[in-house]
Formats: C-alpha cells, sequence, structure tokens
DNA sequence: TTGTGGACCTGGGTGC
DNA sequence: TGCACCCAGGTCCACA
C-alpha cells in the first residue's frame, strides 16, 4: 500500500519521465479515477490538454504536477494506484484508468487502480506556511521528510489530541506520510502500544515515535519502498524491498526480533494492527 | 468542536 | 467447479 517512502518513488519516477514534456491528451477510462474532479472527465483532459508540466511535488502521500499556466493536477494512490511509464502501443493493463500522452510522442503516463481509492483532480495552487501547494490538501501536515517540518510543534501537536496513539499517527493533519504499515512500525521500535492514549504520552515518547517514523520511512525509502503483491510497484513496474525488513507488520505469529514472543494482531479501525505483546503491552486503563 | 466508526471499492484467497 | 464471504486500508463523512 503506498504510503510515503512509496510515493517518493513514485514521484521521483514521474519527475524523471514526464517534467518538461507537453500533454496531448488525456482519456479518463474510469470515472471513480477522477471522482474528486466535480466538473468531469471531459472538464479534466481540457484542463490538461496543451499544458506543459513544470515539477512534480509531494506532501505526504499525495503527489501533483504543477503545470504551465500556474495551477496542478492533484493526485492520490489511494490503496492500489499506480503511475506507470509505458511505451505507446504497449498493451492495456486490465485495470487502466487514465492515459495521459505527451506530444513528443514518447512513452506515455498511465494510472493503474485496483481498487480505485485512487485518482486525480485539478487544484489552484495557494501558499500555506510559506509553501506552495495545491488548495484541496491545504489542510496536509508537512511530513517527517519536509525540510521545514517542526518535530517539536508535531509533538506537541500529538499531546493536545484526545485519541489513541496509532490513529493520531494516521491522521495527515498531524504529521502527513504514514499509514498502517509504517505506523505499526514506528510503534514497535518505540516500545509503545497502538492504543497508548495520546493525552498520556510524555514529550520524549512522543518524540521518540516521530523519529521511529522517520527512520523507518527513510529505510524504506532507500529500499525502494514496501512491496507484499504486485499492487505497489515503481514507475517501472519494480516493486521495493522492505517488506523483508518489517518487524511487525504482516508478521503475526512470527517471533518478535527482540525478545522472541510471537507477534500478535488485533482489530484496529476494521483493519489490523501488528504488535509484541512483551515490547508493547497494552496501556493500563485509566 | 472533536472523536469515532462505517462506507466506499475490487479482486485474491479461503472454506464449503 | 462455483459460490459466498473475508480481508486489505486511505479518505471522507455522518453521527455522537
Amino acid at each position: 500500500m503506498p504510503e510515503l517512502p512509496e510515493v517518493e518513488v513514485v514521484r521521483h519516477g514521474v519527475d524523471v519521465h514526464v517534467t518538461g514534456r507537453l500533454v496531448r491528451s488525456v482519456e479518463v477510462l474510469h470515472p471513480r479515477a477522477i471522482r474528486r474532479h466535480l466538473p468531469g472527465a471531459s472538464d479534466f483532459a481540457g484542463r490538461l490538454t496543451g499544458r506543459r508540466v513544470t515539477a512534480m511535488r509531494r506532501r505526504g502521500k499525495y503527489l501533483w504536477a504543477e503545470l504551465s499556466g500556474g495551477d496542478a493536477m492533484l493526485a492520490h494512490l489511494g490503496m492500489s494506484g499506480q503511475l506507470l511509464v509505458q511505451p505507446e502501443g504497449a498493451p492495456d493493463e486490465k485495470h487502466l484508468r487514465v492515459r495521459f500522452r505527451f506530444d513528443d510522442g514518447g512513452p506515455e503516463l498511465r494510472f493503474v487502480d485496483q481498487r480505485t481509492f485512487g485518482g486525480f483532480s485539478m487544484g489552484e495552487l495557494v501558499e500555506v506556511d510559506g509553501t506552495v501547494l495545491p488548495a484541496p490538501i491545504a489542510h496536509i501536515g508537512r511530513d517527517p521528510m519536509d525540510p521545514r517540518f517542526d518535530p517539536a510543534a508535531a509533538v506537541r501537536a500529538l499531546r493536545r489530541k484526545r485519541t489513541e496513539l496509532k490513529r493520531a499517527l494516521l491522521d495527515q493533519t498531524l504529521v502527513s506520510g504514514i499509514g498502517n504499515i509504517y505506523a505499526d512500525e514506528a510503534l514497535w521500535r518505540a516500545r509503545v502500544h497502538w492504543a497508548k492514549p495520546t493525552d498520556r504520552i510524555g514529550p520524549a515518547k512522543a518524540a521518540e515515535v516521530l523519529t521511529a517514523a522517520t527512520e523507518v520511512m527513510t529505510e524504506a525509502l532507500g529500499a525502494g519502498g514496501t512491496s507484499f503483491d504486485a499492487l505497489y510497484v515503481n514507475v517501472n513496474g519494480q516493486s521495493g524491498y522492505f517488506d523483508r525488513s518489517l518487524a511487525v507488520y504482516g508478521q503475526e505469529g512470527r517471533p518478535c526480533r527482540r525478545c522472541g514472543r510471537p507477534i500478535r494482531r488485533e482489530p484496529f479501525m476494521n483493519r489490523s494492527s501488528f504488535s509484541c505483546p512483551r515490547c508493547q503491552p497494552r496501556p493500563t486503563a485509566r
């Protein structure tokens, strides 16, 4: 599932292959892929055609193409979205949703998305706290790889919440880029249970969790991201290999690398959370 | 105002 | 073999 490291790998790939090129045509093959662009498919295609991509940017799990003329095409990969660079005429992928062709006749950009949670929209660029980004994501917090990320402010924001720690970590308005996988990995590294109430966490432990999240995502980026199946690949269709380094996520029943206890899996927000019962004891009741 | 829980969505895997 | 069901999870939204 694409979280910050995977999205950054994709952003870099798209940047290399697409920045500087002029869009010749856009083909929307599934309406859900542009459901956040309310004026519809023809408006989306019309606003992109004839525009040049001037840069590829990212914040958290969102990425966007800055366009000649000033606005941007915003993208989110959702759970299974892929941006692939393919030669024109290559066979269509089964779940091809949007195709971008360029005026140089070179490789096209394809959005392939099995579960249709990802998609695109057009957005005006606005300045928020000294950074220019698309208006629809003005509320998204800086991610830990942002040079202007303020760890102390993130710790304060985290501790102000009155919820479970993992839920706060997944709140993209506090700190962006963290998803289910790296939240579990960061919590294991920091030896804290996902259900720990945020208002009962000291500033040092909160900082430790955020540092662990930054470290694990940096390592994952160096490994090309985490791939469990064909749902995450880079723009060339290649998988990352950080899944081999995961300590708890998807490791139910396997021994903890620190203490040997079997990793447990617990339901969390209609999904799963993985942790070590000894290293990450459940918080005591208030 | 803030926190919580469910819906959305598809296809692979599993059990019967 | 075919069918039903479960599961994956990021984001949004209704509700408390």
